[in-house]
DNA sequence: TTGTATGCGTTATCAC
DNA sequence: GTGATAACGCATACAA
């Protein structure tokens, strides 16, 4: 079994030519005979080479990478910063550097946002992990972007018809249909009364998730009195679910499909309503975890957000060092959490 | 910001000193004047070097780590093995190869396992991951390993009392609680009487697990009427769960806290006790989905053998290459399957 | 199109 | 202890 590693100069030796030939064979745009470049591959493949990526990177220039997080709840993107970070720091070794801003939605404008677009894109950055941005001018940006050579891909959210690479989120669809089990599941026997609390439509992120929350909770069987969008406003939140109360007398749960739900839960403490309303909210962060151990919340549904920007970094990277073209949704599973298992998802306690 | 990439001759010029003298500095046992070194160090510090470990490994010989598979159920350690092979695929660009031994429990005595044992220690491997071979006998050849150079891991099941370096495996205590809180969900209003079929009494893995779910579940108010120690056997399952309806007339729920599934479940089928008891069983596989999807499984933990793997040959190489010791244990959370994101974890259907 | 020479960042070897 | 020099495996500018 003492099978020697194979190189390019295994290779170049068997075939009787130059390393830097069978190199070239390699690259899609590389000059060389293209029959010599089907031997090249044919006999690599047999005697099974497996590149080197290591010296391979080590010999190219470095690649840049800038990461905006233009977010609206720290417990949220903190974790997405640190999925980009660790991917960062994982392939560091193949040169690659991350050039980080992140921008909290209240203490900067838009315009300091796109202020940082364009310095990604008169510093010829090779790609862009984008969050928290939305809208038709973003999607122009972004078209300008690609066309300056800047690999695009959007984190959490999808910007639609414009030309980045592809979107790293959470599967929505997938949360819609979990949540409407879980409600269904703490939902009180024969009752079935049930309110949506949901970011903004205007987001295709909450509308599908929405959409497919709805359905599958009719499927079950569950009634849906009203669908409230809180538009990820807290006050409006605090409204909303006053006005549910006040309008419906039989509320018999809740699910919030946003991470807005503070208010909703502090006023179903305030009122007692903990034991006799059913909630399922969404991710996790310390206030909801104080909710959930007090018994208000009966499950939550964490969407790895640092695995969304992990994803992202690593989707960027893999195409830009290797041409390796993925798809254009990268979606990550979301994750049920309850009071036993809380414990793992409580990053900020946690230093892993 | 045009701070230029700083490497061993950014330093060594600074200092008037050698590329070979910087790079000795870093190990610990290379020649180096302990002032020298101090020096370096610091200034290392404090111009932000990084040592490029890719450039490191390429000049450095190769890890050869081995991994031996000794499992019992395929749907399990199929997905165990995906996970090194993921790690090795990951990290094959250091220079570490993997060499794998799966060895089905049925098809190889433990007279062949231990021959592989001889093999890796013969071939002066530089680690060992390890998965399912127990007892006095496997502690002494893995300190025999060890004393001969050989890093070992154990995988999913701990080695007590012997020298190996950490052990990879699910976090059973959480797991424990977990699946009181699911079941004390599940159990129809108002009962509370279950019965528990676990691994056997002999594997540290399945007493901590089940004297997690029989601590938490007591916490719960449930009463255990049994706990039945299937020992792997499906026959051995099969005759337990007809002596439990039979000894015990108001079962209301069943945690299978072992793959050992199938013949329980085929019972709870066959005598149409799918929606009067409630059940929570373990892992994922083929013929448990189909369980799922019929109703008779509520709900089941899935305790991510896949990221098991993956993990245990991550450490064996980062303390190898880099001399990063890990935790004692690596703990991998398990995860809540019930039908909604069951698809999720069908990883024979996926192929990612 | 092909070959040569050089560089990427680090370690190992072997003189000094 | 210290300093040259040759690897490690690959890519590429440049010459041929």
């Amino acid at each position: 079994m003492g099978k020697e590693k194979v190189t390019i100069y295994t290779i170049a030796e068997e075939l009787n030519m130059t390393p830097s030939m069978v190199s070239r064979a390699f690259k899609p745009d590389g000059k060389v005979n293209e029959k010599k470049r089907q031997l090249i591959l044919e006999t690599a493949e047999r005697m099974g080479f497996e590149q080197n990526r290591m010296a391979s990177r080590l010999s190219m220039k470095p690649i840049r990478i800038a990461t905006l997080i233009y977010g609206r709840f720290p417990g949220y993107y903190d974790e997405m910063v640190r999925g980009v970070e660790a991917a960062s720091r994982d392939l560091s070794d193949y040169k690659v550097t991350n050039r980080l801003f992140v921008m909290p939605f209240g203490e900067y404008s838009q315009e300091d946002a796109y202020r940082v677009l364009d310095e990604v894109e008169a510093d010829k950055y090779d790609g862009l992990v984008l969050h928290g941005l939305y809208g038709e001018d973003v999607a122009q940006r972004i078209d300008r972007l690609t066309d300056a050579g800047v690999v695009v891909c959007t984190l959490h959210n999808d910007i639609l018809s414009c030309r980045r690479l592809f979107t790293s989120m959470s599967d929505t669809e997938l949360t819609g249909s979990m949540a409407a089990q879980l409600l269904s599941i703490f939902l009180p026997p024969n009752r079935n009364r049930m309110v949506l609390f949901s970011g903004s439509m205007k987001s295709m992120v909450h509308q599908t998730l929405s959409f497919s929350f709805i359905r599958h909770a009719e499927e079950r069987g569950m009634t849906l009195l009203r669908h409230y969008a809180t538009e990820d406003y807290p006050e409006r939140a605090a409204e909303q679910v006053r006005d549910a109360f006040e309008t419906y007398s039989g509320i018999d749960g809740i699910y919030i499909s946003s991470a807005n739900s503070a208010p909703i839960l502090r006023y179903l403490e305030e009122n007692r309503l903990g034991d006799r309303v059913a909630v399922v909210a969404s991710d996790v962060f310390q206030e909801l975890s104080a909710y959930m151990r007090k018994g208000i919340v009966n499950a939550t549904i964490y969407q790895d957000p640092y695995r969304q920007g992990k994803r992202a970094f690593e989707g960027l990277f893999y195409y830009i060092a290797d041409g390796i073209k993925p798809n254009s949704y990268l979606m990550t599973p979301p994750q049920i959490v309850m009071t036993s298992n809380l414990s793992v998802y409580e990053r900020w306690k946690n230093d892993d």
